[in-house]
RNA sequence: GGGGGAGUAGCCCAAUCGGCAGAGGCAGAGGACUUAAAAUCCUUCCAGUACGGGUUCGAGUCCCGUCUCCCCUACCA
């Protein structure tokens, strides 16, 4: 076999490692386990097996994690390196419905499918590992985490307006519908009232944000969980309703500011137009308006909202509150209180206060409908004779004339107009404010969160179960936990039951329950969403075949926490906030021994593709359009297109499938590309014209081990004796090995790859000559984590029975880090003017190099005065010279 | 509007603390081998780092301003 010749190189050895199971990772308690060696966790982002197959967009992470993997396997370490599958999802219901084909079955062909795929890339996983979380024996441990969140009251049941999308039947939470359509499959949807479990996690909020300070993450995804949790602090004021006669009334209503120190700039207030008190307050003249503009607001999705983002709209609704820093009489004492949808009931109150001088959408609102506008704050410190005092009113508003204004200033400052906070400092008016609303019971300090209880039912078939009975006087209890797991009960027909029924609601059998009293409990026929299963894989993977407990303790304690965890950034937000969620209740329930699940986060990059754009601007599909020498043109009309960059789509037919490229080149080809693309974190775009670069590499490799006659060993004769290697390329192999090193340690793989090709260049240079057998098997280590078959491969050739993935990774000696003679560049007044050259060792000495760079640099010194000279041990000489 | 990130050769990408702009690969050019082609090997061409200022002996790297692109988010009171 004197080629190279991938194929069998690939399978025989894919068929080594599991019939070894070369990567079986035994845990604590099992015989094998090694408890003095140091642990790395490290994960990648279980994949929903979808009937697609892999794309090479999934590769890109499955590779660097494999990698590290391998890597920390040759520094001696255990390493949890497993894989499952999220297998719960809407593609295999719907499926079900069209077809009549269960879920689990079309689940269990994609997982094969899968999981075939991710042999066939040489992927180091542990397989006896494997989870499924359609597998009742880990969703058994799902419902038994859900019991516990259940006990600790974080699981509740509330009648909420939810989305729901009638094309998928089922309710949709607010994250998966977007500009009122699905998520998935852009269906229409709508609100509507009903049943559903919550999870509060706004319990957490506090913690979930503060604890991200101290996580190993990409400062996008944290800035991203910090937006979405939106802490804010303000106060939350009560405003009662005036009477005919202006006085206060019972009713009231609150508002949450982060502006309490503006409040003597507060001129109206606003309601949601879906705000309970509307109906309550509104007055007589103004009800009909009031009906139109509340049936208007009800029917805009978010998308029209936006869209009119610019122009605010509101209707008074008759009613006045009052404003209680000014006594009666005062015009500012009454505020009118209109209803506007720029105004969310769902967040705050759904009511606020508006200072229009100091905010710049009240502002807009203001003007817009003519209401006062008074200064509040000014930018700058003022004198002490600024105006502060009320002077009349105005014809127009009944407000004193000194302080209206047009502009709008919503910058720090110092409180004008404010009476005992006037001259103060906006950051100091506002703890007094407060204290001043508390003392008058008006109001009280307060934290704000954007974040809201998670809506945890869906309306599915092919989803967890609920632990929970429902009894017949409305009572709720859980099922005990040694009844688990509660099983999906088989169907025929996965269509919702009813209008708003889930499929459960079916299985008659099944949800009717008697206990030992005879009493009639119903099962919740609610299904838990996708992110249940995968909120706590990661734990499941620490003792995957546990039947006593969803995970053993001393398992635990040594595999966590995640050390590399390596996904898309498209779960930045919700799986990652979902999982740190559960972890910290199961942190608080002494289940687990850290706070965090996932010490290091790394996005990988996108793998986009070309595309082609018309002189129109229109996309052109890949497949029609063919390449002209140096442009592109469209096959239909000639017509030439430009090349684009672009994500992976059917509809721009740019998909690039895996199994060619495995087929073409080889799955150390198809790792080595993915890695040596840019950084993990980049996206770049596939391009074929790239692979061959790095598969020459692999020929090269495979050239300076193997002779390539049809008769000739499998091996240089040369690499099974024990002769010296030459010099150089002992030199050439120690920067490799430093190099390789150091750049794995922060994941950087393409350019420990680039180290690696510059070393089989020397030897190749060399034709071998001098390339010796413990140089041999120094580099095969090198090349495991990156081109693992191959490397076994030549491991094998060169003499060693057992696998090579556990041998300890080479020692690089510094001293033979440099060249012999050293090159430094000679500067003059900071222009390169020549080079010294200096003998190892001595480089960092100054008088040394600046004797030699004197010396080179002679003809360009000679005659002129040097002022300063600036020698940098080890790397450069400035000499700055007069003139 | 807000937040995160990126602009280095025709392309993908390198460049520790500020210290020779180039490690590697692709593409291009020339050559060797070959009946020829493929494969392989050798040689070689190519930018002054988006733009404008500043600090410095010295700036791709630090500071200020501007532009472009990508991602996320968006009336959050």
């Amino acid at each position: 076999m004197p080629r190279y010749d991938f194929t069998s190189i690939e399978s025989r050895w894919q068929e080594f490692w599991q019939r070894e199971k070369t990567f079986r990772t035994p845990g604590p308690g099992e015989p094998d386990f090694d408890a003095s060696k140091p642990k790395y966790y490290v994960l990648d982002m279980f994949p929903y097996p979808s009937g697609a197959g892999l794309h090479v967009g999934h590769p890109k992470g499955y590779t660097a994690t494999d990698i590290m993997a391998r890597y920390q396997r040759h520094r001696g370490k255990n390493v949890l390196h497993p894989m499952g599958w999220d297998a719960f999802g809407l593609p295999a219901e719907q499926y079900a419905i069209q077809t009549g084909t269960h879920p689990a079955v079309t689940t269990a062909k994609n997982v094969d499918r899968f999981r075939e795929q991710l042999q066939a890339l040489g992927l180091s996983y542990d397989w006896d590992r494997e989870v499924n979380t359609t597998d009742p024996k880990y969703y058994r441990w799902t419902q038994w985490i859900f019991s516990k969140l259940y006990e600790q009251g974080l699981a509740y049941e509330a009648e909420i307006p939810v989305w729901w999308c009638e094309e998928l039947g089922t309710v949709l939470a607010n994250e998966e519908v977007i500009d009122g359509l699905s998520e998935r499959g852009g269906h229409p949807c709508v609100k509507r009232p009903l049943r559903q479990w919550m999870l509060k996690i706004t319990a957490y909020a506090e913690r979930l944000l503060a604890d991200l300070d101290k996580l190993d993450w990409p400062e996008s995804v944290k800035a991203m969980q910090r937006e979405w949790i939106g802490r804010s602090e303000g106060a939350e004021i009560e405003f009662a309703i005036a009477s005919d006669a202006g006085a206060a009334t019972e009713q009231n209503f609150t508002v949450f500011t982060t502006r309490p120190d503006t409040l003597f700039g507060a001129t109206f207030c606003v309601l949601a137009p879906e705000h309970p008190l509307v109906d309550q307050i509104t007055g007589a003249d103004q009800q009909e308006a009031v009906t139109v503009y509340r049936e208007a607001a009800a029917s805009k999705t978010d998308l029209q909202r936006s869209e009119l983002q610019k122009e605010k709209s509101g209707v008074f609704t008759g009613a006045y509150a009052v404003n209680p820093l000014f006594e009666e009489g005062d015009p500012r004492r009454l505020m009118p209180i209109w209803i506007a949808d720029y105004v969310l009931m769902s967040y705050g109150t759904g009511a606020i206060m508006c200072v229009p001088g100091g905010d710049q959408r009240d502002h807009d609102f203001a003007t817009e409908y003519g209401l006062p506008i008074v200064q509040v704050v000014a930018p700058e410190p003022l004198a002490v004779n600024a105006p502060s005092v009320d002077s009349g009113f105005d014809a127009t508003h009944g407000m004193s004339s000194v302080e209206m204004v047009t502009e709008c200033y919503s910058g720090p400052g110092v409180m004008v107009n404010s009476g005992f906070l006037d001259g103060t400092p906006t950051e100091e008016a506002k703890p007094k404010m407060i204290a001043w609303l508390e003392e008058q019971g008006y109001g009280r300090g307060r934290v704000n969160f954007r974040l809201r209880d998670w809506l945890f039912s869906r309306q599915r078939y092919w989803g967890e179960p609920f632990p929970i009975l429902h009894g017949p006087d409305g009572e709720t209890k859980l099922v005990p936990a040694e009844d688990l797991p509660v099983s999906l009960p088989e169907l025929d027909d996965f269509k919702p039951a009813g209008a708003l029924e889930p499929p459960l609601g079916r299985a008659k059998d099944w949800v009717e329950v008697v206990d030992a009293d005879g009493k009639v409990w119903r099962r919740e026929t609610n299904s838990m969403p996708q992110w249940a299963g995968s909120c706590w894989y990661y734990l499941r993977f620490l003792d995957p075949q546990n039947d006593e407990a969803a995970w053993g303790e001393k398992a635990e304690n040594y595999w966590m926490p995640v050390d590399l965890y390596v996904g898309g950034a498209e779960h930045a937000v919700l799986h990652l906030l979902y999982a740190r969620f559960w972890h910290k209740v199961l942190y608080d329930c002494g289940l687990v021994s850290t706070d965090e699940p996932f010490e290091k986060l790394v996005n990988q990059g996108m793998v986009q593709s070309y595309a082609f754009k018309n002189a129109q601007g229109a996309l052109v599909p890949a497949d029609e359009v063919e390449e002209q020498g140096e442009s592109f043109v469209a096959k239909a009309d000639g017509a030439e297109v430009e090349r684009i960059v672009a994500k992976m789509s059917k509809s721009l037919r740019n998909v690039i499938n895996p199994d060619e490229v495995l087929s073409e080149y080889g799955a150390d080809t198809m790792r080595l590309y993915e890695a040596f693309m840019g950084p993990v974190t980049a996206s770049a775009p596939w391009n074929p014209r790239d692979l061959p670069g790095v598969h020459r590499f692999l020929q090269r490799t495979w050239r300076v081990f193997v002779p390539q006659e049809d008769d000739g060993d499998p091996i240089y004769a040369s690499l099974l004796t024990n002769a010296d290697g030459s010099d150089e390329l002992e030199r050439a192999l120690h920067r490799c090995i430093e190099k390789v090193g150091s750049d794995l340690e922060q994941m950087g793989n393409n350019t420990a790859i680039a180290a690696m090709m510059e070393f089989i260049n020397e030897v190749t240079k060399r034709e071998g000559v001098g390339f010796s057998r413990s140089q041999a098997e120094r580099f095969c280590i090198l090349l495991e984590p990156f081109a693992p078959h191959l490397a076994e491969e030549l491991w094998d050739r060169l003499g060693h029975n057992e696998s090579l993935a556990y041998q300890p990774w080479p020692e690089f000696d510094a001293a033979m880090l440099v060249a012999e003679s050293i090159e430094i560049p000679v500067q003059v007044n900071g222009k390169l003017r020549a080079k010294a050259f200096v003998p190892a060792g001595q480089e960092k000495d100054r008088a040394v190099l600046e004797a030699a760079a004197r010396e080179a640099a002679a003809e360009q010194l000679e005659g002129v005065e040097i002022k300063k000279v600036v020698a940098v041990p080890g790397r450069l000489v400035n000499f700055v010279v007069a003139g």
